[in-house]
DNA sequence: GTGAATGCAAACTCTTTGCATGACT
DNA sequence: AGTCATGCAAAGAGTTTGCATTCAC
């Protein structure tokens, strides 16, 4: 698995395409970077701000937008709605390699699973649309185990 | 086919369930149950509220957003978003049917689209997770034919 | 030294809430 | 008549933008 916390892969690979289309090594973006490679599953700009917070320099929380703004137009990350109207972004692996989030309607926890079934019915239906896919999100609610 | 527009079945239902639930016959309630009947799709809280404008009575945002509250706790909407970061609403109809969405990555142009592969798909997953699944969405993203 | 990156605060958008008025039963 | 429903305006929450300062190259 790929999706593991504690990404060094996606690190290096996201610092290096910064570099390489050209963006200068600012603190907060790198910071933004770090905390993104260190999650397992989505975060809010917020999450990700207050991880920071921790740190010996604090890292404004515009800054944390922009870094995701271009994050997500380099394609290095993915944003993403669970449905709570905040926007939420995870690493996002050159490889294609990604998976799709479970949300408690009670409790509001996030998990996240994969399925190949799913992504096959998907990749299938696409090619029989009018749209040119190139990407796609699956959002499943119901009820967590303590919530039952 | 029964997601087309100017639904009457969903409309009666809407209004039985409202009166059932002991909600009163109020105008801008029902105003916004029969635009959302008219909708072929999903539609924001102001889009609503626009093509209510044109009706010879206005109708305040806040009774817009009130009314769709209501009718998502009740089951009879369904709310969504597709990335931009504004809710959409659609009727939820009762037999369960249901449909996606595509968006457009360059003009924003949402289309909707079912499949039964997909639907297998996930009603096959949800069985291995430890969630109670009772609700999905799937978000398509790529270029419409007028952009590509 | 030059221009990009950052932090703060203000602006903006979407949504919710308070409150007085009006409408349904 | 008694409440619920509505509209307006103000408040909240999340996100974006303006601008002076700092920092990377």
């Amino acid at each position: 698995m790929s999706t593991h916390a504690h990404d060094p892969g996606w690190r290096a690979h996201a610092h290096a395409t910064l570099e390489r289309e050209g963006f200068r090594a600012g603190a907060a973006r790198g910071r933004v970077v770090d905390a993104l490679a260190r999650q397992d599953c989505c975060a809010t700009a917020q999450e990700i701000a207050d991880e920071l917070r921790g740190d010996d320099a604090r890292v404004g929380i515009a800054s944390v937008y922009r870094a995701l703004e271009v994050l997500d137009r380099l394609g290095l990350v993915h944003r993403l709605d669970v449905g709570d109207g905040t926007a939420r972004y995870e690493a996002a692996h050159p490889g294609g390699e990604h998976h799709h989030h479970v949300v408690c309607n009670q409790c509001g926890r996030v998990a996240q699973f994969a399925d190949d079934g799913l992504e096959q019915a998907i990749a299938t239906l696409s090619q029989r649309l009018d749209f040119a896919i190139d990407q796609h999100d699956v959002v499943l609610r119901g009820s967590c185990p303590n919530c039952r």
